[in-house]
DNA sequence: AAGTTTTGTCCGATATACTGGACACGCTGT
DNA sequence: ACAGCGTGTCCAGTATATCGGACAAAACTT
């Protein structure tokens, strides 16, 4: 905005500065340094901080660092309670946990990452391999694919960190390779993928999709990799019907 | 602080009052409604939200209505990374779900109220609908005993506002009674509470402690307040490990 | 132990952010 | 058509929040 290096600024300007500061460095910081890399005085970020800190939005550790607090937590959760189709999907998750014994999740884009907004766990004893609320690259995920559905070749280039193409494993994913999968993935509404985050779970996921038929969410099953191709399909057409169900119920609530 | 009613304000405390505003009313809310309640003057209201929507941290929907937006969700990501104790609880809350089909929480205080930090159901169909992140006082509630531990009676009596020995049925809670339930409680890291903050549910908790053996935390069931002897000290003996387990955790990662 | 940097707190001056009010517009019900 | 209400934008005046600088104490360096 202003091009005078050190201007007066509004507080909430400064305010919003800091926030997003912080979530760029991922890590606690101190006041000092913050005031240098912010070029702004150190007795205004003492006030702001101050004020934040009482309000929960940040905490201090015991070096006096200062990094988000559970207040953020909190704002969040609510957020993700606002989003209609979490709410309708939730029960829908539930329920098919209970019909077929897996782990089933809702998950969903936030800005340019994946996420998984609710998880319900499944009766066996295969274990649980990603929380809920944590955000991940959008390559790393089968439902991350199906869900880029409604955009072009370069919005979706556009969109993702070119970091974000690197597994955990430290291979390469090829964006000419990565846009195929996510075509094919959208002609049926579903996609199926193995051994991509970690190489012994198997990753099922059909697509709801908004009023303009784009996608919103994703239900998906976590299966173990060596699941049978017969169960895998049984699997599939259920998460197919709920996911239409879904998709109904949404685009009526829309009008 | 200021008891002038429609005293001048700092941005910044505008700032904070929309947003603890939007946590409490927990839906998206028109300006004008905002600047009612707040009793802010609606320009103000105007500009900090303009600033905030341009930043993602709120978002406004088709009727120009504000809520919660994406940005704190990274925020929010952010936080859970730097928190090990609510990153693990939440997974050993999921896990404990699972394994007993009963409703988990994981709870903590924030300054002198209790909250749900995480909340995950269980697949009976007694459903209990605590929602996270609301601000409950600390002597309705079982963990809200063994949450105060740590503290003499002089700090617990500090704490507490004396309003909130006063149960939603009208009934008083003796502060004598009290402390008796919170130094039982916390003999042996746990304690049950049946037909508290109401009558059909009974709560049964124990305590996640920090690396100094103070309560930091508590995991829970929600149960039916008719649950059987035996089941019930079978769910709090789970309960324990688990916080066991997780107390082990945390102050080794306190090293 | 002396020298250097960083930290937390305080304070007066002044640039300006916040406020109140005015205005134009789009509703809704009569 | 008209009155009544809510919404979004704009503006000038002034109460005051921000800033820079000063200070002591703490934390490192040499």
């Amino acid at each position: 905005m202003s091009n005078e290096p050190n201007a007066r600024m509004r507080g909430i300007d400064r305010a919003v500065a800091i926030l997003e500061f912080l979530k760029a460095r991922r890590r606690p910081v101190s006041i000092g340094d913050m005031a240098r890399a912010l070029g702004a005085p150190r007795s205004s970020v003492y006030e702001i901080v101050g004020r934040f800190v009482e309000a929960g939005i940040l905490e201090t550790d015991q070096d006096n660092s200062v990094y988000f607090g559970r207040s953020v937590y909190f704002y969040a959760d609510a957020y993700l309670e606002s989003q209609p189709l979490v709410r309708l999907g939730r029960d829908e998750a539930i329920r098919l946990s209970r019909a077929t014994g897996e782990t089933t999740q809702l998950c969903m884009l936030v800005a340019n990452k994946y996420t998984v907004a609710f998880m319900h766990p499944g009766s066996s004893l295969f274990r649980i391999s990603s929380e809920t609320g944590v955000l991940v690259p959008i390559p790393w995920t089968a439902s991350g694919r199906l869900l880029l559905g409604g955009m072009t070749d370069d919005e979706i280039k556009e969109l993702i960190p070119p970091e974000d193409f690197w597994l955990p494993d430290g291979r390469e994913i090829k964006f000419k390779d990565f846009i195929k999968d996510v075509r094919d993935a959208c002609k049926q509404y579903r996609t199926v993928t193995s051994g991509l985050s970690d190489p012994y779970t198997m990753c099922l996921a059909a697509a709801i999709r908004d009023q303009h038929a784009n996608p919103a969410a994703t239900i998906c099953f976590m299966v173990p990799a060596n699941t049978d191709a017969h169960r895998r399909d049984e699997l599939l057409n259920l998460l197919s019907a709920s996911a239409d169900a879904l998709s109904q119920r949404l685009s009526h609530l829309a009008n």
